[in-house]
DNA sequence: GCCAACGTTGGC
DNA sequence: GCCAACGTTGGC
């Protein structure tokens, strides 16, 4: 069982969004990053859970938890020209893009912030999210780096 | 709105 | 295969 870090932009789909989604699940569709595919499509398994992480809004972080329902499958919005994530150059005989499934776990009970997790740059040294540059949408966290965060949910700052 | 960092595209 | 140009991400 792996720990996963997936970014959404609330304004277009937050974790509150997805707690009302039927059967509180959704297909993470839409990613057009090969690193970010083969996280998917090849490391991740139903029953591995993945902080909710929201990005370029006003104040970004970790605002929930979900748990991949679905392992890695075709997107098929790829194939669809109204789609804005159309890719004429994934061919359904041999898909380019993959999704999972993700179920609304929970919502933590306090957003934990990016300039809050870089405020503890010496335990959380090797997190993706806070390495220089990091544009990944789809990334694995350790479990000490998942542990880590989970203690900060209850412990806010003064 | 700005812009650094990075990925992708396409000419050569 | 190189690399300049361009597009996107995403924090600030």
């Amino acid at each position: 069982m792996r720990y996963w870090l997936m970014k959404s932009e609330p304004d277009e789909f937050s974790i509150q969004d997805l707690q009302e989604r039927k059967n509180q699940t959704e297909g993470w569709d839409g990613v057009r990053n090969y690193q970010a595919r083969n996280f998917m499509r090849d490391d991740m398994s139903e029953g591995d859970l993945a902080f909710f992480y929201h990005s370029n809004t006003k104040v970004p972080g970790v605002a929930g938890i979900m748990r991949i329902s679905r392992a890695g499958y075709p997107d098929d919005t790829a194939f669809d020209p109204k789609d804005a994530h159309y890719d004429p150059k994934s061919d359904p005989a041999k898909p380019r893009w993959y999704r999972v499934d993700v179920t609304f776990e929970r919502e933590l009970e306090r957003l934990v912030s990016l300039a809050e997790i870089k405020d503890h740059a010496d335990e959380l040294e090797d997190f993706p999210l806070v390495r220089k540059g990091n544009r990944l949408s789809v990334m694995p966290v350790d479990k000490k780096h998942w542990d880590f965060i989970l203690g900060m949910e209850n412990n806010p700052p003064e």
